[in-house]
DNA sequence: ATGGTCGACTCTCGA
């Protein structure tokens, strides 16, 4: 049996957090595996030192400017995909959704498309994104295996998981229709394993910039989310949202949340 | 409590 920590981050520019993100590597609730989203790094500018200089394996897929997504690891990962292989990746794919396996257990990391809004074409891309990744786990994984669906996935799954809900129905991330677009690909039999050992309300892991002292008074949003098969449920221990990251200086919007697992 | 900031990049867009 050991102990294994998988974090999902949304760094909102890699590059201007790396600070934060040395502090979270190299301090004692390091995580084994860091999924991020929102790097803004071109491959060809993506700081691989730096992660190696702490004793990490980084792979990565980006884009110039928006998106792009990363999987640092202690262990070398068996194999690495970037965008679905469905035949119909745009290049905003490959920078939204990277797929790493470790022996059995695989890892999935998504920047889900936050939409802008309800009648937008980028709501419809997200709609659509989120019944990809449903099509994806009926393709390539298995409810018996272990997988973790981690990331940015620009939902609230429930009126727990926001301040003032009845402000926000029309809201790309709190509608009804996001919602069920959720909830179709999560009825394939994952497990909220943030939830399951976090009931309380209050739990966030995206406070808005523009909201004044929205972390200090925590007037946040549960957008980061760790669901997992029954496979990896079962090995599921703890899950926290790592509030030191986004009480930093020069913080990200978004902090981390792990999950811990005994395998 | 998305007017109000922040980051990337040419100054405006995306979140």
């Amino acid at each position: 049996m050991r102990k294994i920590k998988i974090s999902t981050f949304n760094v909102n520019s890699l590059k201007a957090r790396l600070p934060i993100v040395h502090s979270f590597l190299s301090g004692g609730g390091a995580p084994d595996i860091l999924c991020f989203q929102e790097t803004k790094c071109q491959d060809e500018d993506f700081p691989l030192d730096f992660f190696e200089s702490l004793g990490y394996r980084c792979s990565y897929s980006g884009m110039k400017s928006y998106n792009g997504v990363a999987i640092a690891s202690r262990e070398r990962p068996d194999r690495i995909k970037a965008g679905f292989g469905d035949g119909s990746d745009i290049a905003q794919d490959r920078a939204r959704i990277l797929r790493a396996s470790f022996g059995d257990m695989d890892v999935v990391c998504t920047y889900v498309p936050q939409g802008k809004s309800v009648d937008s074409p980028d709501f419809a891309y997200k709609k659509q994104f989120l019944a990809r990744v449903r099509a994806l786990f009926e393709r390539d994984y298995s409810l018996q295996g272990k997988m973790l669906w981690t990331g940015d996935l620009n939902v609230i799954p429930t009126d727990m998981d926001v301040v003032h809900p009845e402000n926000k129905r029309d809201h790309v991330c709190v509608c009804d229709g996001i919602r069920a677009a959720l909830e179709s690909v999560t009825s394939w039999g994952l497990v909220d394993v943030f939830r399951k050992h976090r009931p309380q309300a209050g739990e966030f892991s995206f406070w808005d910039y523009r909201v004044k002292n929205a972390f200090a008074r925590n007037i946040g949003w549960r957008l980061d989310h760790l669901f997992a098969t029954p496979g990896l449920e079962r090995h599921s221990v703890d899950a926290y949202v790592v509030r030191e990251l986004r009480a930093m200086e020069r913080p990200s919007d978004h902090t981390a949340v792990t999950g811990v697992f005994e395998i």
